[in-house]
DNA sequence: GGATGGTTTGACCAATCGGTCGGTTTCAGA
DNA sequence: TCTGAAACCGACCGATTGGTCAAACCATCC
């Protein structure tokens, strides 16, 4: 709930986090074990699980931060901004995005091949919102000759679909 | 090894390997488990296992065919006919494909967020092979003028992306 | 009708899973 | 230096896993 308040907390919640997103992102949720998780952060299972209240909290604790920074780079296009140069960067921003964190990548494409059960709402809620709302901005673009005319959520589709890959 | 022989056998297989394709295709290939396989194919597990030697050779069985199908829209691109026509019908096949078989689609994409370990050796053979020699057609269509110059590899991974995503 | 070989299954097994428990060690503050 | 709480772990638990096996079943051909 609370952030961890001793250095001891705060340094084996990192441990653990960064240990079970190395193990999450390549073996997906129901492939990875404790045990693994465990191993590759240097604790007893029993340590894990002293804090986290399960394998679930641990997963979801990494996915809860995820979206956040996911959106970021389509978040940060500024409506006032040059079409062209706005357009390029939110490429750029994701595509270095996806370079430097490839293990939240993976962990992301895991979760939505299984039907994103534990980030649905989210996604349909937050994301679905910042879509539209950018859609938006790119359509008037559009209209104001600034842009050549494609369908605006495709365009973010296939954004996110080239970065991704 | 050799094909089915008699009718029960030929129903059988074809049922546990439309039910493995079912679950692996959701679970990925740690998170499905023999039980959820062999009640969707509707047998029990030990006949399950009277079919396949293991989980492993069914899994290995459906991902044996997947990449000859997975390639053959971009094996099907000709030579000698029109770049532009030749290019949008890849794409167009391989559009078709991903929502013809959506399950086949998941499935490579969960082989491959794992590193690919069971086809790593047909994809770095078979698959490069075609790469290589597609992406040789681009190059002399682009160097006659005939298609945009853009890197050959970096438009097949595009449509890849894009089609798959 | 009986023999034969392909087919099916209930019962079972060792290994592994996520998670618990009681007790021990370590640490921080007085 | 002492003490109480935080941190840690060996041993264990019930459930589930992939897989085995002997026995039963059943279709087919002589």
């Amino acid at each position: 709930m609370t952030r961890p308040r001793t250095r001891i907390q705060q340094r084996n919640s990192e441990a653990i986090l960064e240990a079970a997103l190395e193990v999450f992102s390549q073996q997906g949720f129901r492939g990875a074990t404790l045990d693994q998780i465990a191993e590759v952060a240097g604790l007893s299972k029993p340590n894990l699980l002293y804090y986290f209240a399960s394998k679930e909290a641990i997963h979801a604790a990494l996915l809860s931060g995820l979206l956040v920074t996911w959106l970021n780079p389509l978040r940060a296009m500024d409506p006032d901004g040059d079409p062209v140069a706005e357009l390029l960067g939110y490429v750029r921003r994701k595509l270095e995005l996806s370079r430097d964190f490839p293990r939240e990548s993976r962990l992301f494409a895991n979760e939505m091949l299984q039907g994103a059960p534990r980030i649905r709402a989210a996604l349909e809620g937050e994301l679905r919102d910042l879509v539209q709302e950018k859609s938006a901005v790119l359509q008037r673009w559009m209209d104001e000759g600034r842009l050549a005319p494609v369908h605006p959520v495709h365009l973010i589709f296939s954004v996110c679909a080239l970065t991704q890959h």
